[in-house]
DNA sequence: TGTACATCAGTGAACGCGCGTTCACTGATGTAC
DNA sequence: TGTACATCAGTGAACGCGCGTTCACTGATGTAC
């Protein structure tokens, strides 16, 4: 009935997969399109039934990008009910995940900077949207502990800023050293914490009526 | 008597000019060996003469980059003096230089995932020199104001990771729009800043003997 | 169910092009006397 | 200072190679009757 529908997608995911890899590999901006289409299994003009050309490729690379960012956020928040520290398990499901899917994370980290205006832009609303759901994490889960926070926006920036760059430096790294850059990460991310916290008592050298307090709740 | 010496030297600087304005267009890793060639004005086998590969003028770019973030730090330090906020200072000279050098500064973020081993590794020990850098500034500057940091380098490789990602998003922005960037990465630090301060007053659930202070002179 | 025709994912050959690298060379600069 | 020779940065032609793209094609899948 659709036999034909499946194979193309098939072979599509083929190309898919082979792009993903070889970027891994050497980077997007410097693989072609005769290596994707030799290591998907086609001849380079079979590649033109899926693809108008290489940065079409690269752009439903971002699409899996963004898709698998989004599952990394679930699970996140799925392991958190179970533990105690929220930062801890965020930080633990972070990393597992780029390393599982490190040539995807090689990719979002790699192209920020070298390649098409596209493609930065495409990235770049990849990431923001991930930073905006972070934001609404953190604003939900300060309200829960009655812990306020100012500047949730630049928090979440900050730390995802923090995170994918100590999660490009884990990817390479043998996994027993792993370890220790989780510990250092989920240190970075307790101290912007903290940082952002509303402070409840006034500044060092009082004036005159300070020592509000207003921990309701 | 050595016009030889020179005019070779302003070849070797020709070829590494050209390298870094053509990464910054696009990329390192997808540049050609013929087309620095051409904008340093050479033939490609004149190439030779003053490095074995393109892997070998892409080791000098980065000894470029490391000076010239050597030369940032010095200058930072000689704003600090002047003004009030050592941070917003250090912000500003700190986004004004990546603005300025924007090519050396691409080649630092863009080349972290994309290259070579050997590469990767060269870029890596620049950014940790660096970070040693400022952690020590960080802790001269918090012994100085009598405000006492815990995990100075943490906080200082935090720092730098939301400096350079926000500055990899200042330098492809018109002029107009980076005040906010330089406002935004401002706040960011400081908050950083804050949640390594030690803090001085006990927990929320006072348990036993708490109150206890330590504002020594 | 069987037949005739349409669709279209993937083929294989061909193209012109820029690539990295080699080589013998040129001619200006430098050195020795 | 003048002459003969050495050095060597840069030249220009040539090479084989992988690239992106085009084209007419094949043959399995899908459709209409």
């Amino acid at each position: 009935m659709h036999e034909r529908l499946e194979q193309k997608q098939r072979t599509r995911r083929n190309l898919i997969e082979a792009a993903l890899k070889l970027s891994g590999e050497q980077g997007f901006s410097s693989i072609s399109l005769r290596e994707v289409a030799k290591v998907a299994g086609i001849t380079p003009a079979g590649f033109y039934r899926h693809f108008h050309d290489m940065e079409e490729l690269g752009l439903a690379l971002i699409d899996e990008v963004g898709l698998s960012l989004r599952h990394l956020l679930r699970e996140a928040r799925r392991n958190i009910d179970k533990e105690g520290s929220a930062v801890r398990s965020s930080v633990e499901t972070f990393i597992e995940y780029i390393t599982e899917n490190a040539n995807l994370f090689r990719l979002l980290q790699g192209e920020r900077q070298g390649s098409s205006l596209a493609f930065r832009k495409a990235l770049f609303a990849e990431i923001n949207r991930f930073i905006e759901e972070v934001t609404e994490d953190l604003d939900r889960g300060s309200k829960l502990l009655d812990q306020p926070l100012m500047d949730v926006g630049l928090a979440a920036e900050a730390i995802v800023a923090v995170a994918f760059t100590v999660g490009a430096e884990a990817i390479d790294l043998p996994k027993h050293r792993r370890q220790e850059l989780i510990e250092r990460l989920i240190k970075e991310v307790k101290m912007i914490l903290r940082g952002a916290r509303i402070q409840e008592r006034p500044k060092k050298k009082v004036s005159k009526k300070s020592s509000r307090r207003k921990s309701q709740r």
